[in-house]
DNA sequence: TTAATACTTAGAGTTAACTCGAGGTCAATG
DNA sequence: CATTGACCTCGAGTTAACTCTAAGTATTAA
């Protein structure tokens, strides 16, 4: 079976060896096996569970949330229950972070909008009602 | 005109008082008056230029930048094009962030029915094939 | 066999974004 | 006229997530 060195899998994760070693010491990690003399051995389930460990910290999840995750991983069947619940909490949270950005582009999408037809004018008092004002 | 206070701001706006003066600080509020004594006087214009900060905030801008987005609306019609060349990056940034979003949505989902079957069985190893593994 | 290269650890340093404490001012109220 | 509460500044402290340095070990290539 072939293994990984941990700047091989930086490459593939597009991570940084300190990233990966800052997250085994974080305990995010107990998987990986090791040669004889130390250096760590990645498998392919290894760096799947790394591209897990990056969704859950792309929803905005802390790493020590996520090492009760792996922890729960490690402890077996009787934590399923947990695992489920993480994952449906995560769904909402998901769900909730796209709404916001929903909104967030309208704005943004007014706001080009705006910078277009002040372009076109030459000047932003066109948008003002009152020109003293500045409208950030 | 009706003003309001630093906390009432800070409630409106869901945002702490320290933060409000941490952005202050950073030089994201040049358009705040005072009293005579020296006290914020939040204008409604001033609640809305918080709001576009907090949107771009939401975007992950970083403050600094922020502030260079703040300094040149003070510096008026010269720096429009800058303006809307930042709000049509910041644009491909959240869309960017919708797709990466999108992604992390559809893993997730695969966890929760991963996790939903295998809570009916009671067990993972209904995932495995090689039942020593774990899945994480 | 020696040089280069990639790995190891422990622990210190960095950065961003707050977050707060101390000490002070100011306006209103009993 | 003293007290209360909301405001102020300055600067220190906190936290998360890296990011790096130093000192050392192991493997390969000439």
């Amino acid at each position: 079976m072939k293994t990984y060195s941990i700047s091989e899998v930086a490459k593939i994760l597009n991570l940084t060896v300190y990233t990966l070693r800052y997250y085994d010491k974080e305990g995010l990690m107990p998987f990986i096996e090791r040669t004889s003399s130390g250096i760590r051995m990645f498998k392919e389930t290894d760096i799947d569970a790394l591209r897990i460990i990056e969704c859950l910290k792309s929803t905005g999840m802390p790493i020590k949330e996520i090492k009760n995750f792996i922890d729960w991983c490690s402890d077996g069947d009787s934590t399923l229950q947990q695992r489920y619940n993480m994952f449906i909490e995560r769904k909402a949270t998901v769900e909730a972070q796209m709404e916001e950005l929903k909104k967030t582009l309208e704005l943004i999408e007014h706001k080009c909008f705006y910078y277009e037809t002040a372009l076109e004018a030459g000047t932003e008092d066109i948008h003002k009602k009152n020109k003293i004002e500045i409208t950030y």
